[in-house]
RNA sequence: GCCGCUGUGGCUCAGAGGUAGAGCAGCUCACUCGUAAUGAGCAGGCCGUGAGUUCGAUUCUCACCAGCGGCUCCA
């Protein structure tokens, strides 16, 4: 390896990634043979693989990516020495005028003053970069350029978008296969798709972008976990609202959505004239709402915390090009909740609610798939916050000391906070390796002062209660799609839309089996009966492919017995047993909430 | 919103400038069946929507709608 010491062992991460940033060298030289005159932007690294952004007038068809997959291969056939070697600043932005790669000419200009400039050489190909890199093309044996996407130069909307081309390599065939394979086998996975074909949701263009239609199945998942969250929180002390779907533009303004969201939110009515006439909007969150209930009266240190929550129907208006699946839509639920507590309760209540989280997702079984991310504001983007740099620096410090005496092991999302304060994500990764949101916790140090909240303290002083925002569980919809991509459809029996379907062997079996069906029924169980003029071998695949739990088997023997052949998903065939056992197997494998994968 | 790809019966997919096929699903009939597909027959499509090019378009062009992968944004 040039510019390091690292032994070639593609388990190490150091390794792995001068390996994937030699890969899109690769590609950036075999570009620059086939299309001169594109322009070269940036080429890293990424988990899986790597990608190059170009600039160039013509888009990069599946049919040029063939044709630049194929001069890789003669780049890493040639076998080429890689060179780093370094130039003064003026030299080396001489060298990229040359070349005329005005982007690289862009990224010299702002390297620190006494930064090293140092640039890598194979054959005519030379590129800025600061390495380290494999010291020959031929070691990139095995490699595949997956997908060409727009992506902005530098990341920002208001530059040019360039061409990213994304591959991935490996040091040999076999693993190159054993990944994409096992890509292959995770899209299987997709929600989205699985989704669809297993009933649980649809959309159509007449409704809209976002707006998915609940289908039986997926409407009876998403009951069953909103009952577990709000039972579990009347639990915890949480107090139930309900609140409107809309408001006066009256109410946003002083929360400060109207300034801060607006371009998200559905307003019904010319939004210009907000100011002389009554205009509605649907909300983008329920927390204005919430509070409006606080202040129905005056309110004690005594009455601290109040614990609100709600099963919250939100709308935002994404862009087009946002919304994904059950992920990202326009018209989503989540378990919202607002917490209003005194400044000496705030830890105790964080703690509470991340424990809450943290129930609810090990539940659900997706405890295993989350990481953390502390997301604090932008002090370079005061647009975006509202509140004084000295208030965020203090509730900052204040999050990261709990989140610290937490031992809590977070990743910090730089101007990710919300407007009004701090939060903590928990993040999720779905099928396609893309990180999402599922839950959040968020301290608010400014709303209550901006809708006049107080509470009269000890000394009888009025003083503004900070407010917790957090999810429990997140957004219903979100989570499912979670779910369905964990358990491959199968969801754990606890909140499977249908628990149990009961096959009868032949007409002659219909009736023990609809009075099995009733027997189950009232022991509480979710139950049909495929009543079908069908084998059974057939009753059987199709309920595999539905993703049933257990299916159980009528038959002669079971009607003169009066068992019932049990039949697993994961297990197969039980065998026969009593129907008093079965439904007790059933009902504690439901009360015990079991996942298993 | 931006870049790219896609859109043929419920699903998976063929197809070609002269107005459409297969398998599965559905329906009917026969079979009454023991742990992942019984057989035969029938029916089902304004080839996403709208405009343009053309003697003629589902096939070519454009716009829109919807789906997908990214980017930006975000629960």
């Amino acid at each position: 390896m040039t510019g390091g010491t690292l032994m070639p062992d593609f388990a190490d991460a150091a390794y792995r990634q001068a390996f994937r940033h030699t890969s899109s060298h690769i590609l950036a030289h075999a570009v620059k043979r086939l299309f001169p005159e594109t322009r070269l932007a940036i080429g890293p690294a990424i988990e899986d693989g790597f990608y190059y952004d170009f600039d160039r007038e013509e888009p990069f068809t599946p049919d040029d990516l063939k044709k630049i997959e194929d001069e890789m291969k003669r780049i890493v056939k040639a076998d080429l020495p890689l060179e780093r070697f370094e130039l003064p600043r003026a030299e080396a932005r001489q060298l990229m005028l040359d070349k005329t790669e005005s982007y690289k000419v862009e990224l010299i200009d702002e390297l620190p003053e006494d930064a090293v400039i140092s640039f890598y050489r194979q054959e005519d190909f030379t590129d800025l970069c600061a390495g380290p890199h494999l010291e020959h093309t031929g070691q990139v044996r095995a490699f595949k350029l997956t997908q060409v996407a727009g992506a902005y130069w530098r990341g920002s909307e208001k530059n040019k978008m360039l061409q990213r081309i994304y591959g991935t390599s490996f040091p040999d065939k076999d693993q190159l296969r054993d990944y994409l394979q096992k890509l292959e086998e995770a899209r299987k996975r997709d929600h989205n798709k699985l989704g669809r074909e297993l009933g649980f949701f649809t959309t159509t263009e007449y409704i809209g972008q976002g707006l998915p239609i609940m289908l039986p199945k997926g409407a009876r998942a998403l009951q069953l976990l909103q009952r577990f969250v709000e039972d579990e929180e009347e639990k915890r002390g949480y107090l139930l609202t309900k609140t409107p779907l809309m408001a006066k533009s009256d109410l946003y303004k002083i929360s400060g959505h109207w300034y801060h969201y607006r371009d998200s939110m559905f307003i019904m009515g010319d939004p210009e004239k907000a100011d002389t006439e009554e205009v509605l909007a649907l909300r983008p969150m329920a927390c204005p709402f919430q509070f409006q209930a606080y202040l129905t009266r005056t309110r004690s240190y005594r009455d601290l915390p109040i614990r609100y929550a709600e099963t919250s129907t939100l709308f935002r208006n994404e862009s087009s090009g946002e919304m994904h699946g059950l992920i990202r839509l326009r018209q989503f639920t989540i378990s919202e909740g607002h917490i209003v507590c005194a400044p000496d309760q705030l830890e105790r209540e964080f703690r509470a609610s991340l424990d809450l989280a943290a129930f609810m997702l090990q539940t659900i079984g997706l405890d295993e798939d989350v990481s953390y991310r502390f997301s604090t504001w932008d002090p370079e983007n005061r647009e975006k916050f509202i509140g004084s740099a000295e208030q965020w620096d203090a509730v900052q410090a204040t999050m990261k000391n709990i989140l610290d005496h937490m031992g809590i092991d977070y990743a910090h999302g730089f101007g990710e906070a919300a407007f009004y304060g701090p939060k903590l994500d928990i993040q999720i990764r779905n099928v396609f390796g893309k990180e999402d949101t599922l839950i959040t916790i968020q301290i608010d140090f400014q709303l209550a002062e901006r809708f006049e909240m107080f509470y009269t303290d000890r000394d009888g002083s009025r003083r503004h209660p900070i407010i917790i925002h957090r999810t429990s569980i997140g957004c219903y919809e979100r989570t499912l799609a979670l779910l369905i991509e964990k358990y491959a459809g199968a969801l754990p029996l606890w909140m499977a839309p249908e628990q149990v379907r009961v096959l009868p062997i032949s007409e002659r079996h219909l009736e023990a089996a609809g009075q099995l069906a009733d027997q189950l029924r009232q022991a509480g169980l979710r139950v049909t009966v495929d009543d079908r003029d069908e084998k059974i071998g057939k009753k059987i695949r199709e309920g595999q492919m539905d993703k049933l739990q257990y299916m159980l088997i009528m038959g002669d023997q079971e009607v003169d017995q009066g068992t019932i052949s049990v039949r697993s998903r994961l297990d197969g065939d039980l065998g026969v047993m009593p129907v008093d056992s079965l439904i007790e197997r059933l009902r504690t494998e439901v009360a015990q909430k079991r996942n298993k994968v």
